[in-house]
Formats: C-alpha cells, structure tokens, sequence
DNA sequence: GCGACAG
DNA sequence: ATCTTGTCGC
C-alpha cells in the first residue's frame, strides 16, 4: 500500500476544476482503435471513502485479458482532495488512482474505469481525464445513465443502444447479462466505443459489471478498512 | 428559480 | 459513495 500525494496546482474550487477541463479535454485522443480486445492485459481501477474520517482509499487491479486471472494489484491511501460533485468526479478520485496505478509493477495496459469518460457534461469525465494524465488507453464503464438517455437495449447479452446527448452519441448502453440492467459504457482516451464495448462484454462473462471492476471495487474497500481500523 | 445528477 | 441481515434462487 502507498500514500496519496495530491498533485500541485490541483484545483481548490468548482470554478477552477471546470477550467481544467475545458483545458485539457482537446488533448483526448478518440481515433486510435487501442488495444485488442481479449489480448495483454486489463486493470480495474476504483476508489472507496470514508467522508467521515475524509480518508480514501484506491485499488488497482492487472488482469490478464485472456484469462481473467490477476496479474497485480496495488492500494493506495490518503486524504480526500476534492468533494463529490456531479460532472467533477475526477478531481475526487484520480488523485488516489494515480497514486495506485504508479504503485504497480508492470505496465497496465488498457485501464477500466468506474464512471464516464466522454458521457459528460464537458465530455471529458473521468477517464478522459486519467487517459490524458496517464497516456494510457481507458475506458468508463459506469452503473447508471447519468443525465444521459437511451432505449433499453434488446434481451440477449451483447444488445446495445445508443447513449445519448440530445442527439449525440456518447456512449452506450450495453447488456452484459441477458435480461439485466445494462451498463453504460463510454470512450477514454485512445480506444473506439465498439473497442471499448467488445472489451466489456470480454470482462463480464459471467456478472454484470466487469471483473476489473469487480475486483478493483472489493480490494479499495478492504484497503480502506485496513485504513480505518484504528487511528 | 428548482431539481437532477457518474461515484 | 455509504448506511446494512437475512434471504430467495441457481
């Protein structure tokens, strides 16, 4: 387990988060295809809290994308940097992913992130913002349709509809299980939404969120209850 | 103006 | 996100 550093000059105000945005979102890149799906490997990335003690604590999971198997993982612990604000989920969370993703031995490969990428107000959420950050290719997959809309996908497992913006795709609404609440998968940085929807139905072959996700999410909570125990 | 709103 | 036991079902 390693320790949270926020970075310098990281914004202190909504006002001044959104500018960050506005600055770095033409720095995404959306017209690589990125990483095969089922080939090297895929990390999971998830950050827990606890608002009381204002402790957070971050996972990151290395599968190999074949098999499923973990590969890696890191924790990582700290203080919560930003509050929880819709459209601005970021600045909460990356501080502590960041911190975990450095932790890790090798390299991540595709990352898989709990929330939005370009499905955002400014379309640049979450995993646009780490993709950029990082380099690395990402991708959102997220629980809910935000503020976003779509038709329920057909019944079968792999159905997808549009998520959308008014008119404008932002991302998908993909049926994992068959007959169960899809997810709501976006683009990062330097993957294409069919990519990025052929490596979410790649990690859910049996559950309905992806087993990065899935693992990512149960390490981060036991991380912060080792964190939180006493102190 | 008010409410909704990824995690 | 988080508060939270047992319980229904494969």
């Amino acid at each position: 387990m390693t320790t949270v550093s926020v970075p310098a000059g990281w914004p202190a105000t909504e006002e001044e988060a959104r500018a960050v945005q506005d600055g770095l979102r033409a720095r995404v890149v959306l017209d690589e295809p990125g990483p095969e799906p089922g080939t090297g490997r895929v990390t999971g990335v998830d950050v827990a809290y606890d608002d009381e003690r204002d402790v957070v604590a971050a996972a990151a999971v290395v599968l190999d994308a074949a098999s499923l198997e973990v590969v890696a993982e890191a924790t990582a612990v700290g203080r919560v940097a930003f509050p929880y604000v819709p459209g601005l989920l970021a600045f909460r969370e990356i501080p502590a992913v960041l911190a975990a993703l450095d932790a890790l031995p090798g390299d991540p490969g595709l990352v898989v992130c709990d929330g939005y990428g370009l499905a955002h107000p400014r379309r640049f959420g979450l995993a646009s913002h780490l993709g950029v950050l990082t380099g690395l290719a990402t991708i959102g997959v997220a629980k809910n349709p935000f503020t976003f809309t779509y038709d329920d996908p057909g019944v079968p497992r792999g159905s997808s509809s549009p998520l959308l913006a008014g008119s404008e795709e932002v991302g998908r609404a993909l049926r994992t299980r068959e007959g169960v609440k899809p997810v709501f998968v976006s683009v990062g940085h330097r993957v294409t939404l069919d990519r990025a929807c052929a490596h979410t139905l790649a990690l859910t072959p049996e559950f309905r969120l992806p087993e990065t996700t899935r693992r990512a999410d149960s390490l981060c909570r036991r991380a912060l209850q080792e964190a939180t125990i006493r102190h």
